[in-house]
DNA sequence: CTGGGGAAGGGGCCC
DNA sequence: CGGGCCCCTTCCCCA
């Protein structure tokens, strides 16, 4: 399996864990680093041509667009990294978009009947307004969804990645996307290529040993920050990840989910 | 089998 | 808008 995971996760944010102890550990690049390899080879991106990021106006509403709807946006609650793989499906993936109806799109006038039959309010006066279009409608219900089927999609532009299926709001992030595509950044060493010149710079360390980040706690060393970050769980008593049937906590993600999947959680 | 290290990929944020 | 950095996550491999 491929290990190109296109959307990022978001996870309940209180689970950030206290980096600030990192913080306190200078990271000093050897500058044999840069004397050796000193910039890495990037090819004229011919890659953003006009054709790449056509602007669309079909937005899709399963995303994570700033809904109307509080009622949609229940967030999953409180076990947020173990829960990563039953998360909601990546606002992107517009394979499997659109269980709400825009195979047909509902008129205005359909909306207005159906908010007022599911309203025992809607007899009265019309007093949701669109901000973008002015429409009103008598019910919340009524306006948010003129707002997600039409006006906010069209208020937005989507920019498309020519190389897969992948959208998105600014130029910016789409531009950045595709380097993942052309993996412009060359190890001049072994021909490898990396969609960013950090992630090569990561990469060189392979090759010259370098390793900035140290555990304060033992005489180990990393090339990578967030290994020396996975490296310190193992120094904690308590780790991050906890099974919420047994309470065993783990030290990654990756072995809560093989204590999951070994039976723990199934058998309950 | 489990835990941990190494390497890598990706989006978000800040300047 | 782009670059750099941060953080999270995953997969592979090994002890």
């Amino acid at each position: 399996m491929p290990r190109s995971f296109l959307v990022k996760k978001h996870f309940n944010s209180s689970k950030k864990p206290n980096y600030s102890e990192l913080d306190t550990h200078t990271v000093i690049i050897s500058p044999y680093l840069y004397e050796s390899y000193p910039v890495p080879i990037i090819p004229q991106p011919e890659i953003l041509s006009s054709v790449a990021y056509n602007p669309i106006t079909v937005w899709t509403t399963t995303g994570l667009l700033p809904s109307p709807l509080p009622n949609d946006l229940s967030p999953l609650s409180g076990y947020p990294s173990s829960l990563g793989r039953v998360s909601p499906p990546p606002p992107s993936d517009t394979s499997s978009k659109d269980h709400s109806g825009s195979e047909s799109p509902i008129s205005d006038e359909e909306e207005r009947i159906q908010s007022k039959l599911s309203d025992p309010h809607a007899i009265e006066a019309e007093k949701f307004q669109c901000g973008l279009c002015n429409k009103t409608y008598s019910t919340f219900s009524g306006l948010a969804k003129h707002k997600q089927l039409h006006c906010d999609a069209q208020s937005r532009k989507s920019f498309s990645c020519k190389y897969c299926d992948k959208e998105y709001v600014s130029l910016g992030a789409l531009k950045m996307h595709i380097r993942t595509h052309t993996l412009p950044c060359v190890c001049k060493i072994c021909g490898k290529a990396f969609s960013r010149p950090w992630l090569l710079q990561g990469h060189i360390r392979t090759h010259t040993g370098e390793k900035p980040f140290s555990c304060p706690h033992c005489n180990r060393a990393f090339a990578d920050r967030s290994n020396l970050r996975a490296h310190l769980q193992t120094h904690s008593d308590v780790k991050k990840y906890q099974c919420k049937n047994c309470s065993k906590t783990f030290s990654r993600m990756s072995l809560l989910h093989k204590h999951e999947e070994s039976g723990c959680c199934v058998a309950h």
